[in-house]
DNA sequence: GTACAAGCCTATCACTGATAGGAGACACGC
DNA sequence: GCGTGTCTCCTATCAGTGATAGGCTTGTAC
């Protein structure tokens, strides 16, 4: 009656899920993937996820964490280029990874985690950025540094503000451009190429 | 056993409907509301909000839709006014808009509606914008047309494609702060001012 | 051998959106 | 009066969801 299901080795079995649960993300969109077609292909009965993760939720987390990692092993620009060159080079990684990682991207900054209310952290600095523990968020500490110093003219806060502004215009084409497929977009290269043109012009056309 | 529920006009029960949706979604957030939770605001049992609706989805619809439609309202910017400052009051009016109706944005741009795949658009041209029917995708219409005037040294298809990134910025910093409110955000009216005014500069910024 | 801890199972929970089928209310034509 | 429809609503119920309870089996440590 009882099947064992065959020697995987011990912590396999995590792997084993997160690898089916990407596999399943990428190929029906995160929403439509279930806890029991998760369970199925894997060879385990439903229940038995709840062993190695407490929700659904931690599955969907603990794969985009480790999709933002690609993301930030890639976001390393070329230290002793220009730092021009090197804002050119983040907004082309930041749109490629959420491109070729939709459903990563979609976990981290589209689905909303109805989490426990974060305790506010009224005296916010550049050093926030860094201390999220997320490897999205943290990429957000490379950009701020890259804009830091083609803008030294700005103080902290201004610093802060400009990179929210050039994260939220990445963002937003991503996202529309995920979440909207339907639309009748422009060419997409083109597109892509324009916006972040545009997003570059943003952080380097200070005197207007 | 069975008390019919006394005397609304007829038709006005879907207006009750929609009205305690809105007033639900706003509370809760869009996702959390139930068909029950909603048919018991009404005063009705659950099945019967399928008399008047054909799924949820049709009722988030059709409340997202009466939103957008003050924004529309609200979107004629003054006609006399100079293209640069109608670009500012369009873009002032999209960011009230969509963090006054936070609710009513999720519903049009951030939810993913898994819906019947629409048939491609291929030879895409200006008039899409105004043919969709949806309002808020109708007042991309009028913002392309500020651009148009604004930038008359572009083609058509420059004009799309920069009116779609213009889009895009503006949806990224609205998106996030609706999904994101968590995040360590710069002073909200700053940083809605900033990228405000570079969302402009994307627009007017030709001769680089 | 015995105790213990993993890892897995079946059975079941509360909840979701949605459907089936019938009951009461009202308007019409006769 | 009396059918005949049409609306609107009801109760009962469905399949599917994420999650939990409690027991069985295996392997290891002593």
């Amino acid at each position: 009656m009882h099947k064992p299901n065959s020697g995987l080795p011990k912590s396999g079995r995590r792997e084993d899920i997160l690898a089916t649960a990407t596999a399943l993300f990428s190929q029906h969109g995160v929403q439509a993937v279930t806890t029991r077609q998760i369970a199925a292909r894997v060879g385990i009965s439903q229940p038995s996820l709840y062993a190695h993760f407490a929700s659904i939720q931690e599955i969907q987390d603990e794969v985009s964490t480790r999709a933002f990692a690609l993301l930030e092993a890639r976001f390393a620009v070329s230290a002793e280029a220009a730092p021009q060159e090197q804002l050119r080079q983040a907004v082309a990684s930041y749109f490629d990874f959420g491109l070729t990682h939709p459903e990563a991207y979609r976990i981290a900054f589209l689905l909303e985690h109805p989490k426990a209310p974060q305790k506010a952290d009224e005296d916010w600095n550049a050093a926030a950025f860094a201390a999220l523990d997320h490897p999205g968020p943290r990429t957000l500490g490379h950009l701020r540094r890259i804009i830091a110093r083609l803008r030294p003219d700005l103080d902290a806060a201004g610093q802060d503000r400009l990179t929210q502004c050039v994260w939220a215009a990445l963002h937003g084409l991503i996202a529309l451009l995920i979440t909207r497929p339907d639309f009748p977009w422009a060419d997409r290269d083109s597109l892509i190429a324009e916006h972040s043109r545009l997003v570059c012009l943003m952080v380097t056309s200070h005197v207007a």
